[in-house]
DNA sequence: GTATTAAATGAAAATGGTTTTCATTAAGAA
DNA sequence: TTCTTAATGAAAACCATTTTCATTTAATAC
């Protein structure tokens, strides 16, 4: 797969029989400009300074078809709201994972350690795919705690 | 810590300052008896049987005291329900993760290849907790896929 | 450019898991 | 047994997300 671009983009949304729409076209947008993990309605928000006719049903529709189509990754950290970014191969992050700060949900991206991580992985995977007749196509690993901020000295 | 006991749960509670209920020591019970992945919902039913008078409600206060004492732990597997159980030290199944099949949301617990996750773990938080000066309590780690059942062949 | 057609949209209503409110009950200490 | 306060249950509220449905619009054909 190839980096972040808006051609490849709508190339993929095209190539899948969808249409490009303004709405479609501003939450890729966002979702490209921003370092933070979104929430449907932050998008919405921000999409709605630009476009302010966009509805929040709209939002979700569309997030539900970039997740389907994997170009966005949904992420559910445990505080009500689910959160949104770029996947991989269509964002500037590259492949990271993600501290979060159990008191104040702050979330830290870390792509350090990714050696011992994808022995690891790949170790297991191989293991339980085996074991249990499983198909993985997929993994989360987070690990929660307390940030500088919010840890007791 | 210790095994799973129900003294011990008793003792947790008495020493936290809470009591001793009706509905407190059957959701324990339930929870106990069970080798699944109950929701809120399921523990409700399951305690109904034999307690006709607990409320949805009450679950759901006692099982987030549970989890606030570290006795039982809340799982969010992506299908709108929380699911719980007991902590390793209070349960019988001792420390373990899960595949989760995405088409049918079935869950298998393991607790092969551990060897290899300790180690990663170890190296792993040792190294984010430097760098991001952030104390880790706790991780999670997933693998999403498809079963033997689901899985087109 | 215009017409055509199905996909996409937005507003409002519905959904559904979880939380809050509040009057009542009951655990545990005195 | 009394007393205090935590705990309970029913009903209502909450709130992120989904569904409904009438309208708009992107993309293709003309």
């Amino acid at each position: 797969m190839r980096r972040h671009c808006q051609h490849q983009w709508r190339g993929q949304i095209k190539v899948c029989g969808y249409r490009m729409t303004k709405p479609r076209q501003s939450i890729m947008d966002v979702l490209g400009k921003t370092a933070e993990h979104l929430s449907a309605e932050d998008i919405y928000l921000a999409v709605h300074k630009f476009y302010p006719n966009i509805g929040l049903t709209t939002v979700y529709r569309n997030l539900e078809l970039l997740v389907d189509m994997g170009m966005v990754v949904k992420f559910e950290f445990g505080h009500g709201k689910a959160k949104y970014e770029l996947a991989d191969e269509y964002g500037k992050k590259g492949h990271h994972h993600h501290l979060v700060c159990k008191k104040c949900s702050k979330i830290i991206d870390y792509s350090d350690f990714m050696k011992d991580e994808v022995q690891f992985l790949q170790r297991t995977e191989k293991g339980l795919s085996a074991k249990y007749d499983f198909q993985i196509t997929d993994h989360l690993i987070q690990f929660y705690g307390y940030c500088n901020r919010c840890r007791e000295k």
